[in-house]
DNA sequence: AAGCTTCATGGAACCGTTTCCATGAATGTG
DNA sequence: CACATTCATGGAAACGGTTCCATGAAGCTT
């Protein structure tokens, strides 16, 4: 692969010249710029990342660590992320934790270690000694969607009370007082905050206070199917399921058909944290919070470079919208 | 930020012991290696990782291009492929090209000034510059489901004819004789190859050969539903639709319920290439290929890795299964 | 025309590693 | 006991860029 020195030796300069060119951060002649970048370009020359990198100690590069790139939510938000940091002349490298603890800390061992500028992460709640080790060592870093206390970095995220609220003032309008909430992990704060202010809002709205109609799942369909399974093994009969999350919300239709066989839909009304592609479809169609992942994803990145430039940030919540898919009365 | 330097001057020992002790190449006595470990972990030392690629000239670092990680088949193949990059002691730099040939190319060259150790790539099928110069560069290359000639690197891919049986074979047990096909872009392989496949086996199966029933779209739910639209339009009125993949069927159905009402599903079937999460819910469920982006992911990234190591590798077809979730007679 | 400033350029230092080479201690062998 | 061999170690070169510094040519000023 051809080096500057190749470069500068074709054209006729010396090394230093044909950085400069390459870069353009000096003042060079019409003269030398024309002869190096014809002498790059009939090289192929495309310079070495990993010299620049060591040299200017600084790469270009931004981490984003998800909880679960198969979640709609996150697959949404990187892909959004992606976008914006490419505009503003970063490229992403993503990593998957899979909502494991272990995994954040090995991926944000390899962060470090490719020297990243700056990381936008989705934390699993837990505290580690990589997360520790991250306030230590001042690397600019945003929340998305989920806090985790200790860390004091601008958040990004889901406005969590506004989307349960108007899931609350939709349950009350369609008169349901045995509701079921099926929610995520109480460590992660996502679902912490959307279970409280679930819990604190039932009362008021006219819903059932009993807590075996509560229970919590993994923010995946299996553990939330689990969940809804020992509801109904608890005897309760809710008129309706609000779900916490994307994934949640598929766990608990899957856990419905297979209890109460498809027919289920007739009497169980399903609301949602989180809209998915086929909600629509359902029948009845099934009414949801929609979370706007892009917009999330894009002001994530656009704070993080921020703070890069060394500008103050603020958090940041992302106002939801509710879909309602219900028919007739409203 | 500690270096090696601070390493071996709080163990006592030389620069390059230090750097024998932290990567294991070479001998070291029982004490200097203790103490530089002792050192390493005092000063919380994590090596500066452009420095080691640049002079090992390698990264350990894999690129991984997809055409759309909002797709549930990218989404779980780029996961199942971090997972074995892992593994392997490689990371996976992952890239959305967004079915557009110019990202592609943009993301090509962010590779390679990265320096990648090798490249899966989900292309798009047309040829460009980029393309070029990744065959001149001998960059270590595997494709992932899509071909694009000129490229020849091993491929991992669908079954994309065998998956296609499997639904004629479908659809004339269920004896349709009238089947619109919404197909992918001509262009990428696999809209082609199951086009093609699928032209091919509707005489014997006893589907109408009328090509008014068939038309293409982006392999996205927006392009997919025109194309219905466009079927609907001609005057064609198919008893059963086949989606050439995921996002594709997700479209048609939206246009179909557009254009049909709620009540469409009671006169016309849909099958689908790519089985998504949602299809056992359709009311009558939505039979369809599944396609193992898993296991494709996967054994990429295992073949990639063999051929960064000289080895030679072989391309392979990974069979797909068909899940009939049509109820009584089969 | 002399002196001063501007400015492009060549050359060299430097970023943090790995790895080669030479050295010298320790061990083994005849 | 002399000599060969093994082996851990110190020191230095090298990877491919960027940037600092010194130099000298050219342009301005008075």
């Amino acid at each position: 692969m051809a080096t500057i020195k190749d470069v500068a030796a074709r054209a006729g300069v010396a090394l230093g010249t044909a950085s400069r060119v390459l870069s353009g951060s000096s003042q060079t002649s019409a003269d030398s710029r024309s002869r190096v970048l014809a002498a790059a370009a009939e090289l192929n020359y495309i310079a070495n990342g990993p010299a620049r990198s060591l040299r200017r100690s600084r790469t270009d590069v931004l981490g984003l660590l998800v909880s679960d790139i198969r979640n709609p939510f996150f697959s949404d938000l990187a892909h959004a992320a992606e976008q914006e940091a490419g505009r503003l002349g970063y490229t992403v490298l993503l990593a998957n934790a899979n909502e494991d603890q272990a995994k954040v800390d090995d991926y944000l061992r390899i962060f470090a270690s490719q020297r990243i500028d700056g990381l936008l992460l989705s934390p699993q709640g837990g505290h580690s000694p990589q997360l520790e080790l991250l306030r230590a060592t001042r690397l600019p870093l945003v929340l998305l969607n989920r806090t985790v206390d200790g860390l004091d970095a601008p958040i990004f995220g889901t406005d969590n009370a506004g989307g349960v609220a108007s899931v609350l003032d939709w349950l009350q309008r369609r008169g349901h007082r045995d509701v079921a909430f099926v929610g995520g992990p109480p460590t992660i704060s996502t679902g912490a905050e959307r279970l409280a202010a679930y819990r604190a809002g039932r009362e008021s709205h006219g819903i059932s206070m009993d807590d075996a109609l509560i229970d919590t799942g993994d923010f995946l369909p299996g553990g939330a199917a689990k969940a809804m399974h020992r509801i109904l093994d608890r005897g309760m009969r809710p008129t309706a399921v609000f779900g916490a999350n994307g994934p949640t919300t598929l766990g608990v239709v899957r856990a419905l058909r297979q209890r109460l066989g498809a027919d289920w839909a007739a009497n169980i009304a399903i609301v949602s944290f989180d809209d998915l592609d086929w909600f629509e479809f359902a029948s009845p169609a099934i009414s949801a919070v929609r979370n706007d992942a892009a917009t999330i994803g894009r002001l994530g990145v656009a704070g993080l470079v921020d703070l890069i430039n060394g500008r103050s940030v603020d958090s940041l919540r992302v106002p939801t919208e509710f879909f309602d898919r219900s028919a007739g009365i409203s």
